[in-house]
DNA sequence: TTGCTACATAAGAATGATTCCTAACAAGGA
DNA sequence: TCCTTGTTAGGAATCATTCTTATGTAGCAA
């Protein structure tokens, strides 16, 4: 899908963003493919037309973009990986702020894969739906503290700041 | 959940695995609690016991049981960031061969978080489901290759083996 | 148009989860 | 009990991502 120099202006506009050279280049490869790419891949592309840019350039790109929710995350969770034992199909509920992972039995999602639109041509072995919110502790403390991150702990939090 | 040695020796002799006093208390410390812990978390409970313990033996512990079918990893996708400037509700098709990444509008999937059954107290914002199996091409290829792992790109391959 | 200010960029160093390498060890079969 | 092979511990290496800092520039105001 092509998009302009104008409609990257006017979503950056929109949401008070500087419009540089970089930043549009970056949104713009990113717009125009479906193949969720890495930031390293996003890097590589847009290197050709500007040798000068830093891998850096493109986390902190991302990062703003991911801010003003002009990009997403595919894999939210990637940061650390965690384990279960509890190798039989099921859900899960995810905090956004806490990080908690909680488990979610529900039969009747068990059988999407059966059910969803899923194109012939892939072969498809599991699935797992996600739900991302915000667990009871972490409503709770939201009514008292402002919001910024991991406020209590059930889990460790991330490695990083966000 | 409590779970005795002699299960714990049963499931790892059904997979032809040793039983070694390390592996089975980290698989204990794993089965007996939802937290969906990081593999620093389970060496951080394992080494109360065992203080020769080396986080490495966690790694690989963790990584054999994978294979093995006794521990699943959560975020199976968390590896490196991927990103997406489709901000609309869609869900996944991953390639458990290439890790390609392919998107699937499907309209009923956007109403589940109103039909599932989430419990009350957690605030669902979002979710997304996940199909993981073989795309088309992989699945080709299989046909006339041994089963390692990325043997062609749609997309880079992981930094790590596995 | 020009100057200012705040935010963006580049470059390099630092961080930290995970993996690699290797030597010593031990489980389980003979 | 002995051997073989897979396991463990330790330390070094890897590499995505973040931090730090100095320089650059977008966009507003005059």
């Amino acid at each position: 899908m092509v998009i302009s120099q104008n409609d990257i202006r006017t979503k950056f506009k929109a949401q008070g963003l500087k419009v540089t050279p970089q930043r549009a280049a970056i949104y713009k490869a990113l717009a125009e493919t479906t193949s969720h790419p890495t930031a390293e891949a996003l890097f590589q592309q847009v290197a050709q037309d500007y040798p000068m840019m830093s891998p850096n350039t493109v986390y902190y790109t991302l990062s703003t973009l991911k801010e003003a929710g002009l990009v997403k995350e595919v894999n939210y969770w990637h940061d650390r990986s965690r384990f279960d034992a509890n190798v039989t199909p099921h859900h899960h509920l995810i905090c956004l702020d806490c990080r908690a992972i909680f488990d979610l039995e529900d039969h009747a999602l068990n059988e999407l894969q059966h059910k969803a639109n899923v194109p012939k041509n892939f072969q498809v072995l599991s699935h797992q739906v996600e739900f991302y919110g915000y667990c009871a502790s972490c409503q709770k403390a939201q009514r008292h503290q402002p919001s910024t991150s991991s406020r209590h702990s059930h889990v460790q939090s991330p490695r990083r700041k966000s």
